[in-house]
RNA sequence: GGGCGGUUAGCUCAGCUGGUCAGAGCGCGCGCCUUACAAGCGCGAGGUCCCCGGUUCGAGCCCGGGACCGCCCACCA
């Protein structure tokens, strides 16, 4: 309170801190785990890695899932936002062998165990810093039972599911082509794998007088095991079934059809290497195909390359069979291509074949299509349906096993050739060897929703908050992460993981790039909540994102800062002059007016709740404070507030209360600081409820009035400014209009009413205004805009005639569009004779 | 190679199922320290709504074609 009167703006570096203390003190973080899933509310966060920090993807989505939690809080609910972290395998190994590196160590000089201990360690430290920076965006997580993919509990769940999908022959290990990547020494999946378009050389190498081929890894036809045509090629058809000799290599390679190889490119001959292409491998399967594995999987040539290679890189072994082919490469040229790198290295992927663990997904992926088709998932924007959909019809295995130390180590040990087991425990008996990977960290990400509340055990938490409400999250990991949750969902708890996914736009750094560290386009958001305030960066982000990807812009963080400073000083100006009352004094009619707009603020605040449109609600908001409140209501109600009138007080009063809950989930620091100085003992406005809607406080008939009297006051203030009208200076003049409150008009537009003799017209809506002479007022100015008006009329008259004269218009279009026309054009001429 | 989205004021973006839809914020210009707020208030200037056809009484809004931009998926050596 002693604020309000002493600094004209809000302070968010002063009051944040203050109010978060009072949120996490508070409990209302933590809701009992009582009632069902269908009267609670919860989200599961994405968890962010362990061992990051908040990132603008964290913000933006930390302010959209927290507007969500704060909001059905507020409607009485137990909110539950479950708070934890991901172990995130290969980034946060890969940082600890770093630092390890700095001090000239490699994981293996310490062992597993010793480096695992370090992995542990190295969290214990840098963990724990995004829970401070979530809670000083104000996101209310349950911070009170943070889970972590590492722990205890955690951990038993991910080991659980891997040996029930084992059991039931989902999960399988297998020799298969996977993306290798040299640079972390491990497989990753298909989704971790990105194309980039990359200047090769395209060799041509001839094989034969008949067989030329294409190739831009020279070094992998030392794996080649066939060659293959089209079976409609002409040109090649009678060299089916005969052999070619590999150059250097000497092996015999049939030559076989399949139609796969492209008539029209190259040559029209491709060399076929199982060991080292995707598409090669599918082929040699189709084909029964030797496979020769001539790179291996520390990057370098094997033995089966031949002793002249065995041991250079693949890159030094393309020069040496390039060299070693001498005249058989018959041509060379630059050639650009895309080659998939690896998400995580950033190296190039190597193919190859290896023994992994796979998921077998199609079982899994049908009811979780199935879910979504029946709106049992509801996707938003729903144009999202469609990827997710495709990308569910054609999956294809997932490889979950990494060649890392941290992370779920593989339940399965093996006893000499064939010995098996699998399960939670070790086997009895000696000589049991467990598996060395551990799995894909969104194997554990998978579990999510339901490990987090304590599955697979029968937990209050799971019974209270399983299915959850909503899973918000970027367009990037709706393969990933969101699909597979919902397949084991499905499986394992017989339930959806979440009714609602809310798919939100990317923030593109201010020049359309990406926002990335390493390309310095990042934007840190510890940084605006520093300068701006958390409450500011809140609508910022949210007053940006759509569904669509847009570039970050500063000005809509700058508005949130003023939309705060803004409900400081209208809570200033109101309670300093109004106290509750409790007579029914009867309302003026900007009163009426403001309630009602309150109303339909309070409507479209829900709607865009429901519809999931934060950019509309923040929007919606800073329209309301500033346009109707503030620029409109308040400039009118003043004068009987310092004057004392009752109706005035009370409904200012109750205004400025509603609104701060209407905006609490939005911004909550300030509105809940200015909610502790409202009259009255109050508890905490986050633990309040949202004022329900009030259909009698809907006003029609106030509205039309208020219109009109904005319109009027708009009109006479652009009149006086036509006439260099000192802004001081009361214009003597009638008002020539009915149903038009003179005395706000007088007061906003400053006209004084008084009787006189015309010297100019100002048409107003419904009437005009009849100015008496003035002194300082510069009327030739005044005529020449009032011609200047009057054509503005005429003009608008020629074109409603000219509509309502058409006959396809007027026999065509929809009555109220017609009776709607007719009616202007009756105002418009009404507004013209008035001049 | 498929698929999706975009192209509206100098900038960032709104414009629902075609009929005041040509808008907002910022920026810009002019004027105001009017006792809530000068990081404020008032007023204003700025747009062949990417292009070409079409449907319609009427089209940023629908249809066809094209141009550019972005994203996703994809096994042409």
């Amino acid at each position: 309170m002693k604020e309000l009167q002493t600094s004209t703006r809000y302070d968010p570096a002063d009051a944040e801190p203050r109010i978060s203390r009072r949120w996490l003190d508070s409990g209302i973080n933590h809701p009992d785990p009582e009632g069902s899933p269908a009267e609670n509310f919860s989200i599961a966060v994405p968890p962010p890695n362990v061992t990051g920090a908040l990132h603008m993807g964290h913000a933006l989505n930390g302010s959209i899932q927290d507007a969500l939690i704060r909001w059905h809080r507020m409607q009485g609910r137990r909110a539950k936002w479950v708070f934890g972290t991901d172990h995130a395998g290969i980034a946060t190994q890969k940082q600890v062998e770093n630092k390890l590196a700095r001090d000239g160590v490699r994981k293996e000089d310490l062992g597993r165990e010793r480096f695992v201990d370090e992995v542990w360690e190295w969290t214990r430290e840098h963990g724990g810093i995004i829970q401070e920076q979530f809670k000083r965006l104000g996101a209310s997580l349950d911070y009170e039972q943070e889970r972590f993919t590492l722990d205890d509990g955690y951990a038993h769940a991910v080991l659980q599911v891997f040996v029930d999908l084992y059991e039931q022959g989902l999960i399988y290990r297998d020799h298969y082509m996977v993306n290798w990547d040299p640079g972390l020494g491990t497989a990753v999946s298909d989704l971790e794998v990105e194309e980039r378009e990359v200047q090769d050389t395209l060799y041509s190498i001839r094989y034969s007088d008949d067989v030329v081929i294409a190739t831009v890894r020279p070094e992998t036809m030392l794996g080649d095991t066939a060659v293959a045509v089209h079976p409609d090629d002409d040109r090649y058809r009678h060299l089916i079934g005969t052999t070619v000799t590999l150059p250097i290599v000497g092996r015999e390679l049939p030559v076989i059809a399949d139609d796969y190889v492209k008539m029209d490119f190259g040559t029209g001959n491709l060399k076929i290497t199982p060991g080292h292409d995707p598409n090669d491998f599918e082929i040699g399967r189709r084909h029964g195909l030797e496979t020769v594995s001539v790179i291996g999987e520390d990057g370098r040539m094997t033995a089966e390359a031949g002793e002249a290679f065995a041991g250079m890189t693949a890159l030094e072994a393309r020069e040496a069979v390039v060299q070693a082919l001498g005249d058989a490469v018959v041509a060379t040229e630059p050639y650009t291509h895309n080659v998939p790198y690896s998400h995580r290295s950033g190296e190039r992927i190597e193919p190859l074949i290896s023994l992994q663990w796979f998921m077998a997904m199609d079982e899994l992926a049908r009811p979780a299509i199935d879910v979504v088709r029946r709106g049992e998932v509801k996707i938003h924007p729903p144009s999202q349906e469609r990827r997710y959909v495709e990308w569910l019809e054609n999956i294809r295995p997932w490889c979950i096993s990494r060649q890392l130390w941290w992370g779920h180590q593989i339940p399965v040990w093996y006893r000499g050739e064939d010995e098996v087991h699998c399960g939670l425990e070790p086997p009895s008996g000696d000589g049991w060897e467990r598996d060395p990977d551990v799995l894909d960290t969104w194997f554990s990400s998978a579990l999510w929703p339901f490990a987090t509340l304590g599955w697979p055990e029968d937990t209050p938490e799971l019974r209270a908050f399983y299915p959850t409400d909503v899973l918000s999250t970027a367009r990037d990991i709706l393969f990933l992460w969101v699909a597979r949750m919902v397949m084991m969902g499905l499986r394992f708890c017989d339930a959806v993981p979440f009714e609602h996914v809310n798919v939100h736009s990317v923030i593109q750094a201010p020049d359309g790039r990406r926002m990335s560290k390493s390309l310095g386009t990042g934007i840190d958001p510890l940084d605006l909540i520093d300068r701006y305030g958390a409450d500011a960066t809140r609508f910022g982000l949210l007053a940006m994102s759509s569904s669509q990807d847009v570039r970050f812009s500063e000005e809509k963080i700058q508005q949130g800062a003023q939309l705060a400073n803004k409900l400081f000083n209208a809570s200033r100006l109101i309670l300093t002059h109004a106290a509750p009352q409790d007579s029914a004094a009867e309302l003026a009619i900007e009163d009426r007016w403001i309630l009602s707009r309150l109303e339909r603020a309070k409507a479209d605040a829900a709607e865009r709740i429901a519809t999931f449109d934060f950019s509309k609600l923040a929007l919606g908001l800073y329209d309301f404070v500033f346009s109707e409140l503030c620029d409109w209501y308040l400039e009118m109600v003043k004068p009987r507030l310092y004057d004392g009138d009752a109706a005035a007080q009370d409904t200012a009063l109750r205004v400025l209360e509603e609104t701060l809950a209407l905006a609490h989930p939005v911004i909550p620091f300030v509105t809940e600081e200015l909610w502790s100085m409202l009259p009255g003992e109050r508890g905490l406005l986050a633990a309040s409820r949202m004022p329900p809607g009030d259909p009698s406080r809907l006003d029609a008939q106030a509205e039309e009035i208020l219109d009109r009297t904005i319109a009027t006051i708009r009109a006479l203030r652009n009149w006086r400014e036509s006439v260099d009208a000192k802004p001081g200076l009361f214009v003597n003049a009638r008002l020539d209009a009915d149903g038009v409150p003179a005395a706000l008009v007088g007061q906003l537009a400053r006209f004084e009413w008084a009787d006189g003799e015309p010297a100019a017209t100002v048409p107003v809506p419904g009437g005009a205004v009849a100015v008496f002479a003035t002194e300082g007022l510069d009327l030739g100015a005044a005529a020449r805009k009032l011609a200047a008006e009057r054509e503005r009329l005429e003009k608008e008259i020629a074109r409603a005639e000219g509509k309502l004269s058409n006959p396809g218009f007027v026999e065509k279009a929809p009555e109220p569009v017609v009776a709607a026309e007719r009616a202007k054009l009756e105002r418009l001429r009404a507004e013209l004779e008035a001049l």
